[in-house]
DNA sequence: AAAAAAC
């Protein structure tokens, strides 16, 4: 059957939304308004609510057309407001309603329903046999549409409508739909759901609960994003309160595991060892010991460093053996955008189940009643954006009086003017007493203003300058004409690998990848604007492979950690130094290779010197041309195809939420055909019909 | 100055 994607939809699930005005005397959306009027007069959009208001409240369509529209079916005599009541009429008599024998049903013969022949189905002319289109005849119903459908439309006349000749639709030819081939989803393959072999049934004697161990049926051919999985399984609710009484083996720890050394939990310890995890990195090293003894941190390490693990793992452990009452969790780690929250997450999932701590991922863009009902079932640790978690604070869902460790992932991001005043609102709602942990791969006095409020003694750790030490980058600095960014940013994307395109603009992102695709390079926007739906479904394939490039704004400059990305293409410099150290930190991630390349337009060349100085970039400007030596050798020679491909998946319909069934995150790479022209398709405004698709020169900077 | 973050 359909899968519905309820959760594509924006939660408009009924909320009662009772504001407790316990925490702060103004609303968030009220210290927003007020920040907005402090700013000045707003140039942007206004917000037109009298004029709609009016519009409403008046004497509206509806109404009206309430009355006009069935005016004649009133059944008693009073005239119509606002119309001329009708003359009496003399021509006929008052219909008796009882006398009309037209009514009768059973002498209707046209009603007969064995009489009519042409409902043998077997008997129906088909489609294209003119015998049956004798034009203008009416059958004995008086009816007659299927005559005119057949003569103006004849299938067999419409060569775009030739079975044979399209591929795409041929049942029996696509590989992936043959059902026999799928092991997956054969039920019989799947040992666990063989009932009577199942050796536990006792629950409670299950060895492990762990994600990792489970025998899975490959769940990438559920074509579900990771954002519906994770709503579905709601499993940190489910395991609430129950404290596993045996330590489970988790298998045995090296005597020099490293890990154990920094004094976290052998639980812990083991689960991390199970995975490979035995030696920390610099940033973990030096930040555990302190976040462990209850003391505020300040962290840096360079991007892909592992700061995640680095304020997870003290985290984690802090609470672990804890109580948490209903609506009150422990333990709060805000994050700036809902990828990272997610990401954050799941990292940490697997590592708080063997501690028994429970977490919740808190952001926007998903449903409310999970997240409202897992809080008030209790849970220990939050994963949040600062909107969702103050939203859900201003319900009632959540109160943060008992936070205990309050977490800032990257943490001079939150401070910035547009985070600053949600950060600090979630923060006054916590103990001041509670413990704060700040980490970023750029750390520096933006956070002065969190640290003096907020932070008691803070111990700072700086395993790196700051700047751009990851040895394993390389930097190229390219000066281009305007007229040639299109093309050179489409041959650096074509390289193979994956690749993130970032661009300045929600509107440059949206563009770019099409530009992309117009040329032969498989690429997805992701931003702000799109749905969370598309957002996830973006994400996921390119994680899977299926889109291998990413044009994305600085919502993935960030913490976004995806394998084996290759290359990182600047086609807008970013804004400022640390921007650009966060987006080539999606490269070289944890000790591998990468390159990063910016595009700097002649006018852009001091300021983007100026910020490579200021990031420790070492980069000589280079000038550089379309199929220059510089690019064929970053881009391993590969060349775009030149002609257009589509996303693997539908487009997303931006008003219609349900998303609708979607094909190919299973499908490989790169291997779609590029033909363009069958099939329904969602168009996402004018298709392209000129024919000189790339010198025009436009260039989408500015 | 844009993007992000709630509906």
């Amino acid at each position: 059957m359909t899968q519905h994607h309820h959760d594509d939809r924006p939660a408009d699930a009924p909320v009662k939304k009772p504001r407790h005005k316990k925490f702060q005397t103004q609303s968030y959306g009220e210290r927003m308004a007020a920040q907005a009027e402090a700013a000045g007069p707003s140039t942007g959009e206004v917000r037109d609510d009298t004029a709609r208001g009016e519009r409403r409240g008046g004497p509206s369509q509806y109404s009206d057309r309430g009355v006009r529209g069935y005016a004649n079916d009133r059944r008693d005599n009073r005239p119509v407001k606002g119309y001329r009541a009708a003359e009496p009429r003399t021509d006929r008599r008052p219909a008796n309603r009882d006398d009309r024998p037209q009514y009768n049903r059973d002498e209707r013969p046209q009603y007969n329903r064995d009489d009519r022949p042409q409902y043998n189905r077997d008997e129906r002319p088909q489609y294209g046999d003119r015998a049956r289109t004798d034009r203008g005849e009416r059958n004995q119903y008086g009816d007659r549409p299927q005559n005119n459908r057949n003569d103006r439309n004849d299938r067999n006349d419409r060569p775009q409508y030739d079975r044979g000749d399209r591929p795409s639709f041929n049942r029996d030819e696509r590989p992936q739909y043959d059902r026999t081939e799928r092991p997956q989803y054969r039920r019989d393959d799947r040992p666990r759901f063989e009932r009577d072999e199942r050796p536990r049934v006792d629950r409670d004697e299950r060895p492990r609960f762990d994600r990792d161990e489970r025998p899975r049926y490959d769940r990438a051919g559920d074509r579900q994003s990771s954002y519906q999985r994770r709503d579905r399984d709601d499993r940190s609710s489910y395991q609430q309160n129950k404290r596993v009484e045996e330590p489970v083996d988790l298998g045995t720890v090296a005597a020099d595991n490293q890990f154990a050394a920094l004094g976290l939990a052998p639980r812990l310890v083991q689960r991390l060892a199970r995975d490979g995890i035995t030696s920390p990195f610099p940033i973990q090293t030096a930040t555990i010991p302190d976040a462990l003894a209850g003391k505020d941190v300040l962290g840096r390490g360079q991007t892909g460093s592992g700061k995640t693990l680095g304020f997870g793992l003290p985290t984690l452990t802090r609470l672990a053996g804890g109580k948490t009452e209903s609506r009150r969790p422990r333990g709060m780690i805000l994050v700036p955008t809902r990828e990272l929250a997610m990401q954050v997450h799941d990292a940490l999932e697997p590592l708080a189940h063997v501690m028994n701590v429970s977490l919740k991922l808190i952001a926007g863009g998903l449903p409310y009643p999970k997240q409202i009902e897992s809080l008030r079932r209790g849970v220990d640790l939050l994963i949040a954006t600062p909107g969702r978690l103050i939203d859900l604070c201003e319900q009632g869902a959540a109160d943060l009086g008992a936070v205990e460790i309050a977490v800032l992932d990257e943490a001079d991001h939150m401070c910035d003017m547009g985070f600053m005043p949600a950060v600090t609102t979630l923060l006054d709602m916590t103990p001041a007493e509670g413990q704060r942990l700040l980490f970023s791969a750029t750390l520096d006095n933006d956070v002065d203003t969190i640290v003096k409020t907020y932070l008691k003694d803070p111990v700072q750790h700086s395993t790196e300058s700051g700047q751009a030490s990851v040895s394993t980058m390389e930097h190229h600095m390219l000066v281009i004409e305007p007229g040639h960014k299109q093309s050179l940013t489409a041959e650096l994307a074509s390289r193979d690998g994956r690749t993130i395109v970032f661009v300045r603009t929600k509107l440059g992102a949206d563009r770019v990848a099409t530009q992309l695709r117009d040329r032969g390079v498989m690429a997805a926007a992701l931003h702000g604007g799109l749905t969370q739906g598309m957002r996830n479904r973006t994400l996921d394939q390119f994680k899977d492979g299926s889109v291998p490039v990413l044009v994305a704004t600085d919502v993935a400059a960030r913490g976004i950690h995806v394998d084996d990305v290759g290359l990182v293409v600047q086609a807008d410099p970013p804004a400022e130094h640390k921007d650009y150290l966060h987006r080539a930190g999606r490269t070289a991630r944890a000790g591998g290779k990468g390159a990063v390349v910016t595009l700097v337009l002649p006018h852009q060349r001091r300021g983007m010197m100026r910020m490579a100085e200021s990031a420790g970039v070492k980069a000589e400007p280079v000038r550089a041309r379309p199929g220059d030596e510089l690019v064929t050798e970053l881009t391993g020679g590969s060349k775009p195809s030149g002609y257009p491909v589509k996303l693997p998946a539908p487009k997303p319909q931006r008003f219609n939420k349900g998303g609708g069934k979607r094909f190919g995150s299973s499908r490989p790479g790169r291997g779609h055909d590029g033909r363009g022209g069958s099939g329904p398709r969602r168009s996402n405004g004018p298709r392209r019909t000129d024919g000189n698709r790339y010198e025009g020169g436009k260039s989408y900077q500015h």
